[in-house]
DNA sequence: GCCACCGGTGGC
DNA sequence: GCCACCGGTGGC
């Protein structure tokens, strides 16, 4: 009864998934929709030859910053160090910005960011933070994000009993959208977003700080 | 008190 | 030497 291995050993944690999102400092194109835009893990090992190496060494490409976050590319004007650039990371629903790739995935691990002296401890149970749409509360550093009442979300997914198996096809080439199938049945956009939503409630769950 | 930004360093 | 990262602080 075990599970037949027939699916690659694809750790459910692996950030690796592929954005395409500009990361130039851009002026702020970036539809910042209530649409919480998570790409899903690279179910295929095919990855598409890199046609351009950038210049030497590996890419400097921000792969493992989760789909719709944006990175922000912030020159300094002045002092010694002028010139030089930061790398801003911005993270779509809340607005949070933060300033390493270290900072973003303990964000991602953790639902906050680290702090000194006060240690929330594990909030078990339900999700009850919810997206938001963007919007940066200043004033008040308590309750960061979670004007949402203590429903949940109209969520169409079930934590407890997730698809036992999902296919992923692609279904036209041209479209870089995947189509699950759960079984031989293909699942609705709807729900699939709503796993997306899920996914990213999952992954930003703030205990409360 | 926050936040944005610069300085400086440790790792590669 | 370059770059990512984080400490610290000055300004608001």
């Amino acid at each position: 009864m075990s599970i037949s291995g027939d699916f690659p050993p694809d750790p459910l944690l692996s950030t690796g998934s592929f954005i395409s999102s500009p990361t130039t400092a851009g002026d702020g194109a970036l539809p910042r929709g209530s649409e919480a835009i998570a790409d899903e893990v690279n179910p295929s090992p095919s990855q598409q030859s890199d046609s351009k190496s950038r210049k030497r060494s590996a890419a400097p490409l921000d792969n493992w910053l989760p789909a719709g976050w944006r990175v922000e590319d912030k020159v300094r004007t002045s002092g010694a160090t002028a010139g030089s650039v930061d790398k801003y990371y911005h993270e779509p629903i809340t607005g949070r910005k933060f300033r390493s790739r270290t900072e973003v995935l303990y964000y991602l691990e953790h639902g906050t960011t680290p702090k000194k002296g006060s240690k929330k401890p594990k909030n078990t149970g339900s999700i009850s933070d919810h997206l938001e749409g963007k919007g940066r509360e200043k004033s008040s550093k308590k309750a960061e994000e979670q004007p949402l009442p203590p429903t949940l979300p109209p969520l169409n997914f079930d934590f407890e009993n997730p698809p036992e198996k999902v296919s992923w096809s692609m279904a036209d080439a041209g479209e870089e959208a995947w189509t699950p199938f759960v079984g031989n049945d293909k699942v609705q956009d709807s729900v699939k977003r709503d796993w997306c939503t899920a996914f990213t409630v999952i992954t930003t769950k703030n205990p409360s700080r």
